[in-house]
RNA sequence: CGGGACGUAGCGCAGCUUGGUAGCGCGCAGCGUUCGGGACGCUGAGGUCGCGGGUUCAAAUCCCGCCGUCCCGACCA
């Protein structure tokens, strides 16, 4: 990479304004800095500035992959489809018209690589017999492609994408974990370098499959994932993840009566609370899906809410789907009514959280009546118990005993599954064991979105003037800003500095247009070069120059003749 | 995919309610002045008003359809 540039000649016209299509702050200024240029939605050109802080980005991940023993290959965009047929995904990214297909001259049907599980997987199958050849550590950066529903945020959810992903093969889960922890060390590594703040949390498997796996999440408000974290303790979990402490027992001695009231036209919780006076949080919700060929009703209090996510994968794989209308009607359920005492032929699953609770308000399962008193095991039983509601600020945390739950908004960069058989086995990928055994690779995959993580850190390090990079993914460390180009000492002490550095072998642009200082001073905070140096009559005249952080803003001055001598220890010195 | 907003010069916008043949600022080109926080004067280039259809003597403006972009939601490694 050229370390040097004259602004006369780079291809970086910054705008006046921030483009009016733009909303998120990062998909902003990295318009507005000339660091990209939107071609269609989810999808961007990346200027030469913008270009050069992704490869800063890919280094990085490159020097912590191979610092692990981590080997980069190269596997294609596009890709055959019957391997994704085999391990179902083909379908399953197609329900979700995630996958982008074409055809080729023979009218097969090939898709552009969302992800590179059904590539890897049979390269290794046919690469490697023995255990031996294991462990092995895969990975390559690649651009993906999926047909996002709603690409949104610029870079933070495009439909073209640069990922970093990597696959680890194991004899067994012991050695998986092994491989697994050293991954998580790298992505620490990777985002603590890139200058992200970030935590590490639990996170649901979603399409990937597989068991656990984490999250690496870099706070920001247009984030589009709900993450919890623990005031005392180091817990954190994707909200679609997130447990529920365990809820605390309930003294059951002396309870109310079961007692039906009237209660025309109340069929909402809330309507319900307030006829009768009671907090919504005592009210018993029953929800009543559909799942596989059974209907089941999900009990939790009234004031809260099922998570989706957690119903999904407590019945997975069968689909669970909530009962329309008609069917309620059907079944002789009466909606909005709905209770768990004497409900026959439908599953009784409750969250854990209504142990915590007595003397429920349910619905009597006749319309415009509830029944009050409503108790556990003697009013209703419950057939499973599934942790299925929605964790929310201010819950108890699940790991220690002090600590409660807050809510914050943050953008994905990472992802890290331990996969197991998940794929091996539907693609039949084997080595032969030391027992002589032929067995299925455990694996993991660990995703890194490396240009999300260029939005990511422009989220996180901006201020009104615009961007201030962290110097290891800056597109340049240092802007030499000659403030008038008429003045022939200003253009000479800025050139000779320029040189120095450039011998210096410093990632330096001299701002050399014929352009007024205001205009010069105002571009180098919105591109958020890390150091501007100023070379101005003002300063010439004391025989110094000024030195500038971005960062920081702080100011200092520097003499002519140790300039040159003295900035690489200046950019070191900037965050 | 549901809801909302928007689409007029390279960029940011006005004009649309009440139809009469397109305007402002920035940027761009030339000349001159200016020059350490987005200078100024003069001159100039630049537009299928997103696309298609309709109403009308006449459509950027009214009506219908489509496309695109952004936001909220659903969805999503």
């Amino acid at each position: 990479m050229l370390t040097a540039m004259r602004a006369s000649e780079l291809f970086a016209h910054t705008l006046r304004e921030p483009p009016g299509e733009e909303e998120a702050p990062s998909a902003r200024l990295l318009v507005q800095g000339a660091f990209v240029r939107k071609v269609m939605a989810g999808v961007f050109t990346l200027l030469p500035l913008g270009l050069r802080v992704l490869r800063k980005v890919e280094r990085i991940v490159r020097e912590e992959m191979d610092a692990k023993g981590a080997q980069e290959i190269r596997m294609p965009a596009i890709l055959p489809s019957d391997p994704w047929k085999k391990t179902g995904r083909w379908q399953a990214y197609a329900a979700e018209n995630l996958m982008f297909t074409l055809r080729d001259r023979h009218d097969r049907e090939l898709g552009l690589g969302p992800t590179h599980e059904e590539v890897v997987t049979p390269l290794v199958d046919a690469d490697v017999s023995s255990y031996r050849n294991l462990p092995l550590n895969l990975y390559h950066i690649q651009w993906k492609y999926r047909d996002e529903a709603r690409p949104r945020s610029g870079l933070i959810r495009a439909r073209e994408f640069l990922m970093k992903d990597a696959y680890t093969f194991d004899r067994d889960l012991e050695g998986l974990r092994v491989s697994y922890g050293k991954m998580v060390e790298a992505y620490k590594a990777i985002f603590s370098r890139s200058g992200l703040d970030f935590r590490v949390v639990e996170a649901d498997p979603g399409l990937i499959g597989g068991d656990v796996n984490h999250e690496f999440m870099a706070p920001a408000d247009v984030g589009e994932d709900l993450f919890v974290h623990c005031t005392s303790c180091d817990y954190a979990a994707n909200v679609e993840a997130a447990e529920a402490a365990p809820a605390e027992e309930v003294d059951r001695g002396d309870l109310a009566p079961l007692e039906d009231v009237p209660t025309p036209g109340r069929a909402t919780i809330e309507a319900v609370a307030d006829l009768l006076g009671v907090p919504q949080g005592e009210v018993l919700k029953a929800l009543v899906y559909r799942v596989g060929q059974e209907l089941v009703a999900v009990l939790l209090p009234g004031d809260r809410e099922v998570s989706e996510s957690k119903l999904a994968r407590a019945f997975a794989p069968d689909e669970v789907e909530m009962l329309g209308k008609a069917d309620f009607e059907r079944h002789g359920l009466a909606k909005g009514y709905v209770g768990p005492q004497g409900l026959d032929g439908v599953t009784i699953v409750a969250d854990p959280t209504i142990r915590a609770g007595r003397d429920w308000v349910a619905g009597a399962n006749k319309p415009d009546a509830h029944a009050t008193g409503v108790n556990l095991e003697r009013d209703f039983t419950v057939d499973r118990w599934e942790d299925v509601a929605a964790v929310r600020e201010g819950d108890r945390c699940p790991r220690c005993d002090e600590g409660t739950l807050r809510v914050g908004r943050s953008i994905e960069v990472g992802h890290t599954f331990q996969l197991g058989t998940r794929y091996s086995e539907p693609l039949d990928a084997t080595f032969v064991d030391e027992d002589g055994t032929e067995k299925h690779f455990m694996m993991g995959c660990y995703g890194i979105g490396v240009s999300r993580i260029i939005s990511a850190v422009v989220e996180q390090h901006r201020d009104e003037q615009g961007i201030a990079w962290p110097r290891a993914v800056a597109p340049y460390h240092v802007v030499v800003i000659p403030t008038n180009m008429d003045q022939e000492e200003v253009v000479s002490v800025a050139e000779r500095l320029y040189a120095g550095l450039v011998v210096g072998g410093v990632e330096v642009v001299i701002d050399d247009r014929d352009e007024r200082a205001g205009v010069k001073f105002t571009d180098a905070e919105l591109i958020g070069y890390p150091v501007a140096v100023v070379v101005g009559k003002r300063g010439l005249e004391a025989g110094s120059l000024e030195v500038r952080l971005r960062a920081t803003g702080e100011q200092r001055e520097v003499s002519v003749e140790d300039a040159a001598a003295a900035l690489p220890g200046l950019v070191a010195e900037a965050p």
